[in-house]
DNA sequence: AATGAATGAGCATTCATTCAT
DNA sequence: CATGAATGAATGCTCATTCAT
């Protein structure tokens, strides 16, 4: 009967789910190396040996962290290319950025966590999210300066400035020293953040 | 003989250090867990019983290596407080910044990412650091604002994006990332953020 | 009905001899410990639980495969009681020991692998087979002894004398170090070692 | 001073020796596969990490045991060169094969059972020797043919005959089922495979 | 002080066996 | 009967730390 074995596929799915959540909180906790397979098994009420019916090594475990996270990170990147005026699009995007970094501050913690460590993490996938986001960016803000919006400056450096901005406020956020904001909280964040991104500190 | 014994100090000083910048390099390469007291000492041309007699464990070279570092950061913290153009002296402020971080990138790279994951790291040390220069900063800009030098802005928060900023352009040096600066690349960067730091990116 | 039973029964018993058959294959390729119970069930295209339908452990696996080739082991034992000339008779003997060897090399290897470890294995069956024909070899030379067709000699020590000549040139055969003789071959090589064993080596 | 040094080294060569022979014994009673390093520490009366100070692995202990045992293997290599009475010749060489096997039996017993196997064993060592042994051999008896010691015969053949009689008759006591035979047991039994091997069994 | 061999707790991984479906 | 996911005890190996020399 489909039912039967659709609900047995349903419930495999599920452990590997369950496993990788519970992988991610531990790593989260202790970092990968002082994370054991008896605390992640323990955390996924699994047996150690289970967690090898669905992941190859621990270190399959960050992989499959990595391989869930990256493609948000993507989808969820900087959309600049919309009508309207420029400061609500930059703080509309400034706040999604801020809405996925809450939402996915574990995976997150760990990912950037190995990153700094782990070579394969940080230059085949992180790197690579990265690039993507400062090339989009760089070519809106190129855009922009074409269309006078801006004003004249290094688009490739603006780019960065910007990018560099939201990784420092997002760091925080995710290494938990920030405590989680509230969506209002999110929205008045981006706000001042556009506002100083776009105006600057001086007095005119 | 004090010469004797200052010598022998000098030795043991020697030593110590020479402990310290081997684990420093082991632990910018492995990181601390995949580091071995063996790999340090050979790197250190010490036994490993030798560490031992200077440090309590390997946990307490990873606390030298902080308290090596933790220092020079406050000191080389941003001094805006000085007489002269305040995009001057913002410019200098960061040059200053990245020079130290381009020297230190080897210790730094062990403490952010050890900060990572180790409470008594983060919140101990490079924690206070952080909050001893976001409230340096948070002043100096609040004088500004009051001289109207600077416009009306949220000087804590403005304080948070510049030091941020700072952050999000140290984080890919310290990590390895982005090539070594050279002191001309570094005046100009310095330069580039504290202009868009100060005028922002919009036409006028 | 009847046939229903039977038919049940001929396909058990095709099963239990078809695993049997994996596990004597898989035993011979890693040896009995390095043997997984994974790798049976998928030689044998039988899922890994079925296995223990048919057997109580791993170990019933290898006890099983001793139970099929002992009793042919003594069935095709040396033969000397027939009457004939006796280099005719050891010769023909020796040939279909090799023979025998030949046909069941797969499962002499497992087995004579694991009498080597397991004192079950050794004691309980290879030993009795192997005590079985030399008793019944030792008997036969006596006899031609006292019928004066062979000297005067020890039939205690000259039975282990050509058993474990017999033995000698099996064993590479078991390995797999002796490419698997053909029939022409092994009738040569069975009347060179009757010859040996019967004129010896030295000149008259 | 050196006597402080040479007590380390020899120390240590103990130890090395030690771990060997406790590994040679646990190897014996339980085989490679299910021999334990705990156990093998046990019978060595160190710890499991002193193990890996001497050896990269259990495998290494292994190939130690192989590297101590086939040297002795080949200088022990029948000597039928030398003047003499064949007869007494061949008595002496085999008796000295038995004290050599029954001194070795502990190794002799791991090696032969991994053998059976482990090709690296097989081919790498075991075959070695046993090919050096047969060439040897087999060229003490072609001479002795051409001097007409002995009969015509197929040297290669009858090399063959009287290494594997050898091997079937070390192999019991090797594997243990034999009984220690004492020195006076080993030359009787010399003797008479030596009268055998020479004479055959045939009445004249 | 310096050395490095010894220690043993701790870890990732395997695999025979069980049992719900 | 057949299946194969789940189990957890067992194993080879590592490494921070100790201590006799």
């Amino acid at each position: 009967m489909s039912s039967a074995s659709s609900r047995r596929q349903r419930r495999v799915a599920g452990r590997r789910h369950d496993i990788l959540a519970a992988a991610a909180t531990v790593f989260r906790q202790k970092g990968y190396d002082r994370a054991t397979t008896r605390e992640i098994a323990a955390a996924a009420d699994v047996s150690e040996g289970t967690i090898y019916n669905y992941f190859r090594s621990k270190n399959e475990l960050l992989m499959g962290i990595v391989r869930d996270v990256v493609p948000g990170l993507l989808a969820e990147s900087l959309y600049l290319d919309e009508m309207g005026d420029v400061r609500v699009r930059l703080t509309d995007a400034l706040e999604r950025m801020l809405a996925f970094v809450n939402e996915n501050r574990d995976m997150l913690n760990v990912l950037v966590g190995e990153a700094w460590r782990n070579e394969e993490i940080l230059y085949g996938w992180l790197s690579v999210a990265g690039q993507e986001l400062l090339s989009r960016l760089e070519k809106r803000l190129a855009a922009l300066v074409a269309n006078g919006v801006l004003r004249q400056l290094d688009s490739r450096l603006a780019a960065r400035a910007v990018a560099f901005t939201a990784l420092g406020v997002a760091l925080p956020i995710v290494r938990g020293v920030w405590d989680i904001p509230s969506p209002a909280q999110r929205h008045q964040l981006a706000e001042s953040l556009a506002d100083l991104l776009l105006n600057g500190m001086m007095a005119r």
